[in-house]
Formats: structure tokens, sequence, C-alpha cells
DNA sequence: ATGTCTCCAAAATGGAGA
């Protein structure tokens, strides 16, 4: 089972991209992040055209995430996360698909640093943990999946110093993911491949993606049911150099059947 | 500081967000 995701910052901008990827990738399960669309303006005809049915929660010009599944359905277990969301914004949608549970997030940027946008991103963070210490203490295969905006390592950008002020790479941005990871989750692309650099962004500015100046902030995070199924994982690059394309590319993992 | 791209606004350029 290829379950993916795919910041498309734009659903409707972005529609033949999406279209032309899931064509050619063929993924079971799909996260979306950045839909800048209201819910009345997710294309669900088109998508559903394409083979995939779709649970959405949409937005007026920002954010915005959704599911989609040639399986069955997604059912929709939450669409925020408990706790006040002081902003109201449509970053977290959370499914069952057959006897996966599935979160689909779009955590926030957090810049600029120091600010409000910055603040909210640390408590986003904190309601994100003590949601998911609930997921993995539940024994059943979950996945949060998505635009997390967080670059774990020194090894996941091209140019780390450049970052160090970074609401995206902050020591305690960084941290705040390694907290979260250490209640048991794996993040599966770096748990595939240990010591390889893998991008899943490029900034639209300065031909970052031609100069491969990019950065890993799409992740799996796996609960350990999950892990042992978990078969291979790639970037799905040369989308990122296709006309009007996002600047994050879809990434993609395997995962065994369940039996 | 800048670079680029999207969406949106009492509508054409310009701001916000990333």
């Amino acid at each position: 089972m290829k379950i993916a995701t795919y910041n498309v910052n734009g659903v409707n901008g972005r529609l033949p991209v999406l279209l032309k990827w899931l064509k050619e990738s063929q993924p079971d399960i799909v996260c979306l992040q950045e839909l800048k669309a209201p819910q009345d303006k997710f294309p669900e005809a088109e998508i559903l055209e394409a083979g995939y049915h779709s649970v959405w929660l949409g937005q007026k010009s920002w954010n915005g995430v959704a599911v989609l599944s040639k399986l069955e359905k997604p059912v929709v277990s939450r669409t925020d996360l408990p706790g006040e969301d002081e902003i109201e914004a449509s970053r977290y949608l959370e499914v069952k698909i057959k006897d996966l549970i599935i979160a689909c997030i779009y955590l926030p940027n957090g810049n600029p640093v120091p600010g409000p946008k910055f603040d909210y991103k640390m408590r986003w963070f904190e309601r994100l943990d003590a949601h998911a210490e609930m997921l993995i203490t539940s024994g059943k295969k979950v996945l949060i999946i998505g635009d997390f905006n967080v670059i774990p390592t020194e090894k996941d950008v091209y140019k780390p110093e450049k970052y160090k002020n970074d609401g995206l790479f902050l020591p305690e941005v960084r941290k705040a993911l390694e907290n979260l990871i250490s209640q048991g989750w794996t993040d599966a692309l770096r748990h595939l491949y240990p010591t390889e650099t893998i991008y899943t962004f490029f900034d639209y500015f300065r031909k970052a993606y031609e100069r491969n100046a990019g950065m890993r902030i799409d992740h799996f995070l796996l609960s350990p049911e999950v892990v042992p199924l978990l078969k291979k994982g790639e970037v799905d690059k040369e989308v990122r150099g296709w006309e009007k394309s996002s600047d994050h590319c879809p990434v993609w993992i395997e995962i065994e059947e369940s039996k």
C-alpha cells in the first residue's frame, strides 16, 4: 500500500499537476496540505474522476488539508487537535482507512521569528504532542503525515548555517520534533535512508531546485505497529521540475498490506 | 534585503503568507 504526502500550495491552481502526478504515481492514500481553497471550492469531482475518494478541510485563502483514498472513503475522526486554536486554522485532519489511523497535518511555519506566529507554532506543537501521545498509546497502526515545517537535523538542509535563526530550524523547534519522536515514533524516510541527503522542498527563489538547495520538512511518523510493515519510501523529486509545480515534492512510503 | 509564487481584495495592482 502506497501512502503519500504532498503540499500542493493551492489545490485548484495546481490541479493539473496533482492529477498528472496521481496518474503516474498511483498512490493508494494521499495527504494534501495547503489547499488554499474554501470548503466549497475543493475539486472533489475531478479527483473522484481520477479514482480517489476525498475528505477535506478547507479554508479561505490559507491552509487546508485533505486525505484522498483509492481504497475506500476515509472516515473522519478529528478535524482539529484537542485544545484551543486561537486562529481556527484548517491544519489537522485525522481519518481511518481500513485498520490505519492517519493524521494529515500542516504544522504552522512559524516565521518571522520571534513573533506571534512563532508562538503559535510552538503552541500548536504542544497540542500535537499531547494528542500524539494518546494516539501512540492506543496500540493501533497510526501514521502522522504531512508538512511539519521542521528541518530535523543539519543533514536535512543544504546550508544549515543559513537557517540558524529560521522558524523551521531553531533549536527549540528541532527539540520539539525530537520530543515528539521520542514518544516512540519513527521518521520513515530517515529510517530507510539513515545517511542520505533527502530534500522534499525547494524554494521558488533563486533557482533552488536547479541548485539542489532544498530541505526536508515533509515527514511520515510511524507508530511502532507500522514500522515492521515499512517497505520503501521515496521523494518524487522530478515533479518539482514540472511546469506550475508546488514548491514541495510529493513524498511516499510503501507499507505491507494488512492481513 | 532580496528572490518567486499563490490567493484575494468594493478589482489593478499590491499585500499577506510561505
